[in-house]
DNA sequence: CTGAAAGCGCTTACAG
DNA sequence: CTGAAAGCGCTTACAG
């Protein structure tokens, strides 16, 4: 292995000059300069990392805390994984990848022994048992996800409230009087998945307020049973002239669900979703949706994890909690009701 | 931050003395251990990585280098990537996640900054510019996915060959004497997706064997483009009674043009994909297929790989390429052509 | 069975 | 502008 000192000895410098001709931290005379650049070409020199972190405490690497739950939509977790990578490279940082289930146990196993050096927490629950382990945690985390309590941690998420409100006033706008809302499946709130009811309760509240009938389910995770339940629902609720899917799976099987039943949208049923664009198209999708923006979340917590990390300034400041607002991409598959 | 030496000093014991009751590499009273482990216990001792691993040249992570490429069904990776993670969590492994485009350089920088003990690729090309890179590496690592030149390399894949054979002989059996094979776009093989023509040419082949007319075309990653060829594929080729796909989008496709067409699996036409299970499962594909077993192949590799890093020996043993027989899995979707 | 010491490869005050 | 030295927190021969 080539070590510094390799260099240095190239250089004919020391081995603290080298350093500081690489990072550049103090000047350093053009000539030298370029001995050790020629050298570390030369010998193929890399610093090596457990070296470089055990001097610095700096280990320019990033904690990544997926959960993957049974009944969620994995391919969902995904986009939110790679906003996260890909922020974090151009911000000169590796990803550890965590996928155990036992989040809070990766967690503190990663922090305690300085692997890294701040975290991400993806699909943070109501009451998520990673986050006594963060906040004791010497590193700063950042999560993505709204917990019952925020306090002394930085947090991002999409306004599921006004994604519900927006949805309802959607429809209502176009002269729907009676919808309804598929959510995701129950265990995923039990779980604390708390997206699920905010966006559902915040629905409901403005069906009130607008004088919307609208019919709240939770619904399944997995063909067939969210088929049926799909055609259960459109039985059972004959005047419903629109159609909610906060739910992944519900949305990819609605597609055939309709053309079974001879219906189109928004012809004879209006549809909106809450769902990732690149899922739309990967799935090709043709409701219109709110757009769950996961790269664009993963991205701000990142940054705000990074900001936190390199300076001591932001280390100490007080502690934000962000939604995006919700943004509908219009993809044509709502319009007034069928007369 | 609580350092062994805390620990040490706590137990009444020297440095050395903690270290070794806390690795078992030589013997120790009970007693001292048991005061070494309280003084663990009590002062919250967690040994710092990058101290570990500089003392050690043993970091305890493997580099998973995922490819993530425009018309490649992204679902299907994250397959991979949770076979290898959890493999080597059981094998006390973390997983440093590398999603660069820029495969080569990021594989060279966290292999030259010693910042794994090994490496695992994903979606290995025919001529994949990691591989020189690998080759050159001092850690060791494993491929998923069958490169042109598999010298020195430990290299675990589907058997696609088979598989192809396998699609063919299977709808032969059963009658069919005209099939479609639908591919992945024929960007994927430009780009080196060996695994492609690898099932297409077996299956070719096999069909000229067996005397059935075989239809092979490279498909559309994406809807709508891929719902129009397979409706295409289907005008063009009245006589075919069975459908083999080797690509994903098509599958998720094509239960709605099936519908659309009035058309159902296996009553009018049979039908046999390759995937994984767990794709079937999301995305509820009634589809009998060859299952692509990412999992296991995820699992192989990073077996293969820790026992390279671990042993000295195994260190220097040949290297294996090893192909996995693909396993029909039946849902139902094959039988007899209409008469 | 235990301890004192060297060394892993860096960075960074301290001195000049 | 440069160098000699200390130190980061471990592990592991070397000695006893």
């Amino acid at each position: 292995m080539v070590t510094i000192g390799d260099v240095a000895r190239a250089a004919g410098v020391s081995r603290s000059t080298a350093s500081y001709a690489l990072s550049g931290k103090r000047s350093i005379s053009a000539e030298v300069r370029q001995r050790v650049d020629d050298a570390v070409r030369e010998l193929g020199y890399t610093a090596n990392a457990g070296a470089r972190a055990l001097a610095t405490s700096e280990t320019m690497v990033i904690g990544l805390l997926a959960q993957f739950h049974e009944d969620e939509f994995a391919p969902a977790m995904l986009q939110y994984m790679l906003g996260v990578s890909d922020t974090a490279r151009e911000l000169d940082y590796d990803i550890l990848l965590v996928t155990e289930s036992d989040g809070a146990r990766a967690l503190r196993r990663i922090t305690d022994s300085r692997m890294v050096d701040g975290v991400v927490l993806l699909n943070v629950a109501e009451d998520d048992k990673r986050l006594p382990v963060l906040r004791a945690a010497p590193q700063p985390g950042a999560l993505v996800g709204l917990p019952g309590d925020c306090s002394s941690l930085d947090v991002f998420d999409l306004d599921f409230e006004e994604a519900g409100r927006m949805m309802v006033d959607h429809m209502h706008r176009l002269g729907h009087r009676e919808l309804i809302l598929v959510s995701q499946p129950e265990h995923v709130v039990e779980r604390g998945g708390a997206y699920v009811w905010r966006l559902q309760d915040a629905a409901l509240e403005q069906a009130r307020i607008r004088g919307v009938r609208l019919h709240a389910v939770f619904g399944e995770s997995k063909q067939p049973a969210v088929g049926q339940l799909l055609n259960s629902l459109l039985d059972t609720h004959p005047g419903a002239t629109g159609l909610l899917l906060n739910n992944e799976a519900a949305a990819a099987a609605l597609p055939s669900v309709l053309h079974a039943r001879g219906l189109s949208a928004p012809a004879d049923l209006s549809v909106i979703g809450r769902y990732s664009d690149e899922f739309a198209r990967t799935f090709s999708l043709p409701f219109s949706s709110i757009e769950s923006a996961p790269d664009r979340l993963g991205r701000m917590a990142v940054r705000q994890l990074v900001r936190r990390i390199e300076s001591p300034e932001a280390r100490n400041q007080p502690h934000v909690v962000r939604f995006v607002s919700p943004e509908l991409v219009d993809r044509g598959s709502t319009a007034a009701p069928p007369t």
